[in-house]
DNA sequence: TTTAATATTTAGATAAGACTAAAAATTTAT
DNA sequence: ATAAATTTTTAGTCTTATCTAAATATTAAA
């Protein structure tokens, strides 16, 4: 059984490891887990004993199927329970995340189970990010950044890739949410500055904002 | 902020003077948290020094307000989770003990007060202990062991002293809860086990029964 | 009131997880 | 291809929480 501390180092690497599926080096764990990369290189040696890393020393990290299930275990943990503190106990988006980063440890299939089920077998987080399933699979979307979606196009707001409280408030603070829709006038190409149209008003969005949306063309 | 472990020192004191509202010692301590007296030691001189009890060697330790205020708060944590389990998650009474240790532990405020108002704001939990409010206030509930009660009156079992799940199954198994009305028709001198009719069956329990059973004079 | 038993504390070790500073390997630049 | 820069690892230290063994204090017994 992992370390709270092997968890979170787990999840680190899985989501490094996310899209390009190469190694991942000692530095951008190091990085991630916001510590130094001596620390990392203890915790890889670690987790390589324990079967959890394939590892070679410089060469880089990454995760067995055992490490992969560890990590996704714990992240659905994360995402069941974000989800819970906003449907169930009034918490809103942007407060959820470091409830979540301790409530993600709690060791209990049962509870994990049972929490699922009270949610109704929920699929996506407060963020609209993916929850794996109990066998780890993790169901993927075919969401694209707003920075992408062409002139004119209707599409609709299904979740975010920068999920800080900043970011959060700042689309609370101009009732963008999921769900909520949005058709693109046009964009500027000196600061690639964007114009849309949300709920029949009219906005305009930075290139920050705009690559920090995920949508779905609708 | 304390530790986990300083919490669970914590509980551990509150719990033993309880109702001796003495001074507790070392070995009491060490016995009730499964550790060496040594550990107990090392653990008390922290508490000490952050203020949470007062410690004289050799002369044992007494919860200060402070020590006392976080004792209770992680008491309340525990006893909401607990309840949560039973009332939400389909959990039994004997299985949410060892999952509310973990839980009790998790820093959150809101989380605190959100799912007391999310359990409608209970006073106690499912082994009929008290759940102190928000001001580290324990309502103090007048039940009496079930084995003072003399013949013939009638009672309603209001929680265990024992909450083991061991004890918890045998209770469940002779359909005996929260709520179950009991009437002690004999006593034994010989072994001090008691006859008792429970929803109109009679049965005879065992002195050990008898001195873990709370109930209420109806 | 000495002695014996028990309780408590201290001393020294260990393991996990973090750090700094320094060494070694790899990558990039000249 | 060699030197410089960067990355990674190692060596040694620190803190928290635990342990065993030994020393000291307190309590109980003779
Ligand atoms: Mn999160
Ligand atoms: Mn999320
Ligand atoms: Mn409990
Ligand atoms: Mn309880």
């Amino acid at each position: 059984m992992a370390t709270l501390s092997e968890e979170n180092y787990l999840k680190a690497i899985f989501h490094l490891s996310r899209h390009d599926k190469t190694v991942v080096s000692t530095n951008a764990i190091a990085q991630k887990m916001e510590t130094k990369a001596s620390s990392a290189t203890d915790m890889i040696k670690k987790l390589f004993e324990k079967g959890l890393i394939d590892y070679e020393k410089y060469k880089g990290v990454k995760l067995t199927e055992n490490g992969r299930l560890a990590a996704v275990s714990v992240i659905r943990k994360h995402r069941l329970w974000e989800l819970f503190l906003v449907d169930k106990l009034r918490f809103s988006w942007d407060e959820v995340h470091e409830v979540a980063e301790q409530l993600e440890h709690i060791k209990s299939k049962k509870l994990t189970r049972e929490l699922d089920a009270f949610l109704e077998f929920p699929t996506e987080d407060p963020h609209g990010d993916p929850i794996p399933d109990a066998n780890g699979n993790m169901p993927s979307s075919q969401k694209l950044l707003l920075a992408k979606v062409k002139q004119l196009q209707r599409c609709i707001c299904v979740g975010v890739k920068d999920s800080t409280p900043k970011f959060l408030q700042y689309l609370d603070k101009h009732k963008i949410a999921l769900g909520t829709e949005i058709t693109v006038l046009s964009r500027e190409s000196y600061d690639e500055s964007m114009a849309l149209k949300i709920n029949n008003i009219q906005r305009t969005i930075s290139k920050e904002v705009a690559h920090n949306l995920f949508v779905k063309i609708s």
